[in-house]
DNA sequence: TGATTTTTGTAGTAGTTGTTACAATAATAA
DNA sequence: TTATTATTGTAACAACTACTACAAAAATCA
């Protein structure tokens, strides 16, 4: 027994018995991606899915489980790289404001460019009509997931004392969540770049003096 | 010739001719409007729309000409009711501050009830992905319109005289505009009311101030 | 009455949906 | 080599999609 796995796992990668697979599964999950943020759930087919991936379905089927699963797993796979992103800022910023506007920043740049396509759970969020299923769930994870990031960060500045006593952080946390998922709206809705930034810099005008008291 | 139209056509409205109509045609934009309010416009099937408006699919091609041609209808249909009312608050209310105030009062009562289907117009620009196609154009429109009687109510109250004449309208509008797009998500994707109540109040407390100056 | 007009319900079209049975393929294990 | 295991591509499934041909039905007009 022992021997066998020191003979097939020299690095602790095993190699596996069957036929290889033919895809990577971080591209596929991208490729999906992609047309998930582009059509939404339902309006995605797996014959799309199957041509973006460039696999056939029985093998999204293998891998995957099935189209919802899939989805879920690219919604974490879209998610993250979102809260690294953000933890890397509220981190690297000492103050809290200069931290909040950054992240504000980001979703402006993001929601100004040409044929944004918004953002993924956003967009779910308003298609997914599973009613406490699976994605609905998943979805309001990832949604408290940025709420708290963003409470957290506030709390932290109160603890360091760069942000003023009196403020309301669920209040103002709740209020940023909702205009950052305001903003991908207006992205997607294909409204004026002048809209995206006025939603976000009048937002931020108000945090600012918020957060000073 | 005359004489026919005179016949047919006592109280300016003749009689039609063939085999008369078995529906409301109101009543079935209504139904249909629900539909589409919770499913969406592509995930609405003709079979579901025949169902809840008590109409045969021929019915429904004959009257409306095809789904596309419905959607923009039902879009019209549902729009209407909300300028008339956003109309009327403008107009009842003198005080400017007090007629933004009650337009976001009236968007977050809608939103915090349960299980909300948010605004058939948020949800669709989200969805609809024709690209310059017709349903786009008019749900650009719509937002337009909003975005308008949102700017003319504040520009009036420049000139009435109690909104500061250093607010930036455009800015302001964009803003309110958007933040009420914001809850119609937050409510569709069952977020929790008091996220809806601290977009909403959380914007109302800057837009007093903004416009006192 | 009979002719005309419009809406109705029945039944169907061709195409797409998510999903899967099955056998060929390509790797490892003995 | 042979056995085992996992992934592949082909080809299909029933159920659904938006839409419509057609004839019966129900009204007005002459």
């Amino acid at each position: 027994m022992i021997t066998k796995i020191i003979k097939n796992d020299k690095n602790n990668t095993p190699k596996p018995k069957g036929r290889p697979k033919s895809f990577c599964r971080q591209e596929a999950l991208e490729k999906a991606m992609l047309v998930f943020c582009e059509k939404g759930y339902e309006a995605t087919s797996i014959s799309q899915l199957s041509v973006a991936m460039n696999m056939n379905p029985p093998s999204i089927y293998n891998a995957f489980g099935d189209k919802e699963k899939l989805f879920i797993e690219v919604l974490e796979f879209y998610h993250q790289p979102f809260v690294e992103t953000v933890e890397q800022i509220f981190n690297e910023q000492s103050d809290t404001i200069t931290a909040i506007t950054k992240l504000l920043e980001l979703s402006k740049d993001q929601h100004t460019q040409c044929y944004s396509d918004g953002c993924l759970i956003v967009n779910s969020s308003i298609n997914v009509r599973d009613e406490e299923g699976l994605i609905s769930n998943k979805i309001k994870k990832l949604h408290t997931k940025n709420e708290t990031m963003i409470y957290n960060r506030l709390k932290r500045g109160q603890q360091i004392g760069d942000v003023s006593s009196k403020a309301s952080l669920h209040s103002l946390s709740r209020f940023i969540n909702g205009v950052l998922q305001g903003a991908a709206i207006l992205a997607r809705g294909q409204q004026s770049p002048e809209a995206v930034k006025d939603l976000i810099d009048t937002s931020n005008k108000y945090i600012r003096t918020s957060l000073m008291e």
